[in-house]
DNA sequence: TTTATATAGTTTCATTAGCAACTAATATTT
DNA sequence: AAATATTAGTTGCTAATGAAACTATATAAA
């Protein structure tokens, strides 16, 4: 049970992206904690839609992160009881909470975003442009021959 | 905040991987659920290493399917319970217990064989065999990168 | 040979996830 | 307009996870 044996056993399709998905966050995970940042990969998985898309309501925010309701619900209280955020009633729909981003919600994005960088970059490499863009159409393929 | 907004968030390394990640097991779960086999994804990753690596010791098993000690110990625990495997004590070394595929333990595991190959198949679809082939050196690439 | 150190596996406890039931508000049907 | 059905979000229960402490063997040092 050699170490060639193990490696050849964990190139199989769901290994290795299971392998890479791992590390990436680890990294990640690792790299905020290294800055001293105090925030989850979960709630990092979050606060990020909610900057991009402007005070999206929970159940957006649920499709965008590939959450369940529940679990947005625990993770906006999460970011709520650290006032990173907060919960807005939408004016017309009052069944709909918007979810909007404090000073320090925002502060703690803009800090959070170069260890993105620097993480996305450190996973990268020095792995050739072109093959990223086949990587990721590939990928993109996978997930919509496993659609529906 | 289109769809295609938020195709392009998902565009990204980490939320493709881990899309593609969270549709392949859950592909695979659903076919062995069709097949009315009763085995969860986290004990197939355990039991697939057992008939692989002839009789590992539950570290090696760890080591292998990536996760901790406590982790193997409870699979062991449940895959044990549905008589699919043994333990058995290393005759030198009595810290060691190898864990053992049962008879019926080695059926289940052929039974699953072709519902892995089938899930791998319908994640591969088109995509033709030379994008496969960069697409496993990207991830292997990523995984070495971060390695350490 | 006794003592200390390291290793394999288990247990415990605190946290988190996933699923179903529940509440409140809106939309639809009759 | 009243009754019914949907939708958004929350809560509660059970099971899965992860870290640290614990047990038992085995190795190394004194």
């Amino acid at each position: 049970m050699s170490k060639e044996a193990l490696l050849k056993f964990h190139m199989n399709l769901g290994m290795l992206i299971r392998s890479a998905h791992n590390s990436m966050t680890g990294r990640f995970v690792q790299n905020v904690l290294d800055s001293g940042i105090d925030i989850s990969m979960d709630q990092w998985m979050v606060l990020g839609p909610i900057w991009h898309f402007e005070s999206p309501s929970q159940k957006k925010l649920g499709e965008i992160c590939l959450k369940d309701k529940p679990s947005i619900t625990r993770i906006i209280d999460s970011l709520e009881k650290k006032s990173l955020v907060v919960r807005i009633s939408d004016q017309i729909d009052h069944r709909i909470k918007r979810v909007v981003l404090t000073n320090s919600g925002k502060q703690l994005f803009y800090d959070v975003l170069p260890i993105m960088e620097k993480t996305r970059k450190e996973a990268r490499g020095k792995i050739p442009d072109k093959e990223i863009e086949i990587f990721k159409e590939v990928l993109s393929k996978i997930i919509q021959n496993l659609e529906n």
